[in-house]
DNA sequence: ACCAATTTGTCCGTATGTATG
DNA sequence: TCATACATACGGACAAATTGG
């Protein structure tokens, strides 16, 4: 204790290895390091740093976690661009931490999607379209409910391919992923939910055919809604959180490899 | 080379690093660790997986990078909830690197903020709003252009925090991150550009105040769009990528601690 | 297709500074 | 105050995998 406030905290060194991680981070957001470029091995980055190779391995791993950078063929270090998949699960579990509740995920999801769809709709080539179309038709040949919301979930992601924006492909991702577990659920007990979703669908890549936004966008809309009716349906309460037994669904396999 | 396409990929044991990681992340996805509680020491850890503590010690690298666990007092290790700053920044980071065009920046910042801003004004609460009137009183006496974009970032933070959406919350503020250095820039080289600023945040407040949806969000509009026109008159285009220096710019103090 | 050098993953033991009781 | 426990960091070692002739 001391007498009046303390106006000061303790000057703490960082770790070794967080020095080291932040060096190499340093190189590569600044652009010296670029990705594909090789690292060196860990003998070099001893030599470098001066530290011991446990130390260097431990400052490795935080950016490994991070994406930044990679082991590619022969287990050699190189800069890797950081996964769109990967950070999106990272959120995912995060939401599913903090207790997000269904209602703020459905509001999130509202937004994002409409928002999405109507970049999709104003920018999708020829080629997009035909994904599109396949995805529709992949869905329309869907046997189980798994299967259905797997191929939902992957249209809604390339929905947000097409709209040729990484803003919004990224911000919507850690949403979409939480939402389809609970499409799964919900096309286990409530029958009118697969041929109203394979509707919704058809009419969005019409709409995107037609580049024709608004349309899109309702028929977003009206697809999200639906997702929420049958949430309701099925007797579950939007102001529950989200469950963590999704959590698992969140591929650990992706997580560190 | 085999004379047809491969099939399957090689099998590969993860390393045991990796595997110390995921075991602890499973605990921690599961519920049966809860955030707070202890992890044990590193000893135990040693004495749980059977493991060197070197291996130990890398795999509580990657859970430690990803917010999962976190060293308090006297260093020891406890479960800790995964901080929304700290994935913002990530997801910044990624897209500095893919190289996002200041396009998609503000496109997907025009949905995110118009989407926040409506929830906020619907469910500010008097503390909430007492909140963004002091932040539009620190904007109005703000001297220099690093100051007022700084205000201007944490007041869209906080317009995040009043929607009670934690999904938009997270959802928007990776774009948000970016945004603010280019507005310094813009605040030096636009006088018109601070004081439209604050008026618009002042409407942005008075309309939260007023409950009113709709005023708010079309204030944020004008608000975003002002950004673009800034941006313009500045002499910049919108379809260059986000700059590297910015990232700089993404607390690196803040990633490893 | 074989061999030698290199590199990674893992392990062991030890020293040092710091925090806790 | 002192003793203990613990995290950080170091040095050295070895087997398996990978590389590059």
């Amino acid at each position: 204790m001391t007498s009046e406030a303390d106006r000061f905290e303790r000057i703490q060194p960082a770790p070794a290895y967080q020095q080291v991680a932040e060096a190499i981070e340093q190189e590569i957001l600044s652009g010296r390091l670029q990705p594909g470029d090789p690292l060196g091995t860990e003998a070099d980055l001893v030599r470098q740093f001066q530290v011991n190779r446990s130390t260097v391995r431990e400052g490795i791993r935080l950016l490994e976690q991070g994406g930044l950078i990679r082991r590619g063929q022969g287990r050699r270090l190189h800069v890797s661009l950081p996964r769109y998949n990967r950070l999106a699960t990272r959120v995912s579990r995060a939401l599913v931490l903090h207790q997000v509740t269904f209602r703020e995920l459905w509001e999130a999801s509202m937004h994002l999607e409409t928002a999405t769809v109507e970049s999709a709709a104003a920018r999708a080539s020829d080629a997009d379209i035909a994904e599109l179309e396949a995805s529709v038709a992949r869905m329309a040949a869907a046997t189980s409910a798994e299967a259905h919301a797997e191929i939902d979930s992957d249209f809604h992601a390339l929905v947000a391919r097409v709209s040729k924006n990484r803003v919004l492909q990224l911000a919507r991702e850690p949403a979409g992923l939480l939402f389809t577990p609970t499409l799964t659920m919900i096309l286990n007990s409530v029958p009118q939910a697969g041929p109203r979703n394979l509707e919704a669908h058809q009419h969005i890549v019409e709409a995107c055919k037609a580049r024709d936004v608004v349309v899109a966008r309702d028929w977003m809309r009206r697809h999200i809604t639906d997702w929420r009716r049958g949430f309701e349906i099925a007797g579950k309460s939007l102001d529950d959180p989200v469950e963590r037994t999704f959590a698992g669904h969140l591929g650990l396999g992706s997580a560190y490899s």
